[in-house]
DNA sequence: CATGTTTCCTGACAGC
DNA sequence: TGCTGTCAGGAAACAT
């Protein structure tokens, strides 16, 4: 499933392919699921509106849109520059957003397609309908989204002071911590349990409970975790493929996640496996105290 | 407010 | 072959 590596992947291969494009038409599905924002108003949106970049907030895909017309207007202080608004985009469980010639035949569960100024065109495609689509407004003035209050911060880059200091006092499981995007966004089901793994910390220990030393080991982890992900093109293993539909590979650096019942790697225990926060958790009873 | 539980959705797979 | 049941989980909604 998509979280932080493999949303930055798609984030930054679709940015390759789209920035600069505009969007001639679109299309929506009529099924309600993937819409946040209704879809007609954001037909309305997208229609017209060049692409200038494409980025990753979380597990969400950031499309920032030009103004139409894409010019200041004319005799306005620069503090006065219009800004156009975000298109987002959430993959949920099975999502994919794919760049595709339109001669390519459009795949099922399809549930929107932006035609581009090139021909190309861009699809968001989530067979599970756990994927959502929104529009939000900028900020004139910083020109930063407006639909990201109260959430996490990132955990590429939080201080170890700022990291430490999340789990204060939490009373929750470290794991069920870790998954809580008002704390880290980013981190999911794949990444919680092999970072934790790798810092030997097991995935029920009370999250304001963990010593400095324990928390900054998880901290080291996570990010060591997260860009070596990164660099391998994320984790495949349902549905997850990057813009160009292909597989990444850091299912095979998985050391816990869904090996349930085979040996740890490091001393030969067999993985355990349980339920923590709703989710399959898999840890090594031996590594992980 | 903090934390736990349920719900949404369909494809893959096991078992009969 | 074809049916039924189970499982996968991000995040919102709901309950405690």
């Amino acid at each position: 499933m998509p979280e932080l590596p493999e949303v930055e992947t798609v984030a930054n291969g679709v940015h390759q392919r789209v920035r600069g494009e505009v969007i001639e038409s679109v299309w929506l599905s009529s099924k309600p699921e993937p819409f946040k924002t209704n879809p007609e108003a954001m037909a309305e949106t997208l229609t017209g509106r060049r692409i200038e970049r494409v980025y990753r907030v979380g597990k969400h895909i950031v499309f920032d849109l030009a103004p139409r017309g894409g010019d200041l207007a004319a005799g306005k202080a620069k503090s006065e520059r219009k800004v156009g608004p975000q298109w987002i985009v959430h993959l949920g469980m099975t999502g994919r957003l794919l760049v595709s010639d339109a001669a390519v035949p459009v795949p099922a569960h399809t549930h929107a397609i932006l035609r581009l100024g090139s021909g190309r065109e861009l699809r968001f495609v989530d067979a599970r309908r756990f994927g959502r689509l929104a529009i939000h407004a900028r900020d004139a003035a910083t020109e930063q989204g407006k639909g990201f209050e109260g959430t996490g911060r990132e955990p590429l880059t939080i201080s170890s002071a700022d990291f430490i200091s999340l789990f204060r006092g939490r009373k929750t499981p470290i794991k069920a911590a870790l998954l809580n995007q008002k704390l880290l966004h980013g981190v999911g089901n794949i990444y919680a349990d092999e970072s934790l793994f790798r810092a030997g910390i097991r995935p029920k220990r009370m999250a304001g409970r963990l010593t400095r030393e324990e928390l900054e080991r998880l901290r080291a982890a996570l990010q060591l975790v997260l860009k070596h992900a990164i660099e391998l093109g994320g984790s495949s293993v349902s549905d997850y493929v990057d813009a160009d539909g292909v597989r990444g590979f850091f299912q095979l650096e998985h050391r816990v996640y869904l090996r349930g019942g085979q040996p740890c790697l490091t001393c030969g225990t067999p993985i355990r496996r349980t339920v923590l926060a709703g989710r399959g958790t898999h840890y090594c009873p031996t590594c992980q105290k």
